[in-house]
DNA sequence: AACGCGCCCTGTCCGC
DNA sequence: TGCGGACAGGGCGCGT
């Protein structure tokens, strides 16, 4: 999916089209894509609800209506675009919100990974506690990193992908930050010396950033709430490029699965 | 309790 | 050209 800097580009959009918004009508196109309710159910709670504003919560799209929140995931291949009156028509439309002033806010998705959820402010907060640390926050720092990871003896790469200790964070990104730290993916994540974690929160804090000025990477199916790809694909320094040289060193980049994922490193420079 | 795996689903690409 | 297998920004539930 989308990763944290796919959502907040999406977020930065939204949050400057849809508030004061009214949802007037919804359309569930496929079922299994509403969570928690029947779609009934869900379509009534929206109807002739307002947006307040719209913020992101790990790799979740919050609309803050004025009865409670929806929250979408995107999973994989998820887009949710705004479209005016003329726009394309979607493929693999999943949810429609028909907004007042005739605009749509479209959930697309081809694979169905992503979910969209109605709660209310309390059961979010329950949600929400169940998810690990924002890594763009002060909370994110080289001591916590150590004192989370201490007993840990997953692979650091898998670690920071676990949306329970980190969020954010997803395959992309994870060998990005990991490439730009010098650590190895396949280091336990309680291997890491203070030196190593205080580089590894930099690089990932700094990969993220960089990503969300170019907002985000286009892979495959990422796409803004206009429809638009993300253009810091160009910028990657590991992600998909096995065999090729890298870029500091020149060595061929290797590609090895872990936890049915593909990590991308430079054998040489990451230790 | 922590961890690894399989699964959800559709589309695309690659090798035979 | 056709077909099977691998793989694709995620996350959950299961077993051990």
């Amino acid at each position: 999916m989308p990763e944290l800097p796919e959502v907040e580009t999406i977020v930065r959009d939204l949050a400057r089209l849809l508030p004061g918004a009214e949802i007037q009508g919804v359309e569930v196109v496929h079922a299994d894509l509403v969570q928690g309710e029947e779609p009934a159910g869900f379509a009534a709670g929206l109807r002739g609800a307002r947006v307040r504003e719209v913020t992101r919560r790990a790799k979740n799209i919050l609309l803050h209506l004025d009865r409670g929140l929806l929250v979408v995931n995107l999973g994989m291949t998820g887009r949710l675009l705004v479209r005016s009156p003329g726009d394309d028509a979607p493929t693999h439309l999943g949810v429609r919100l028909r907004l007042a002033d005739g605009r749509e806010l479209d959930y697309h998705d081809v694979r169905r990974f992503g979910c969209l959820q109605r709660y209310t402010a309390d059961e979010w907060e329950r949600r929400d506690e169940a998810l690990g640390v924002e890594p763009l926050s002060d909370a994110f720092t080289a001591e916590w990193l150590l004192g989370a990871a201490k007993k840990s003896r997953v692979a650091v790469k898998t670690w920071l992908m676990d949306q329970r200790r980190v969020v954010g964070v997803g395959n992309i990104y994870a060998s990005e930050a990991l490439f730009r730290a010098r650590v190895d993916p396949r280091r336990p994540a309680s291997s890491l010396k203070k030196k190593e974690a205080a580089r590894l929160v930099e690089a990932t804090r700094e990969v993220l950033r960089e990503a969300i000025d170019f907002r985000g990477t286009t892979f495959l199916d990422y796409r803004d709430a206009s429809g638009e790809r993300g253009e810091f694909a160009g910028r990657l320094r590991v992600y998909d490029r096995a065999g090729e040289p890298c870029r500091t060193c020149g060595r061929p980049l290797e590609r090895i699965v872990q936890g049915g994922r593909s990590t991308f490193f430079c054998a040489r420079c990451q230790r």
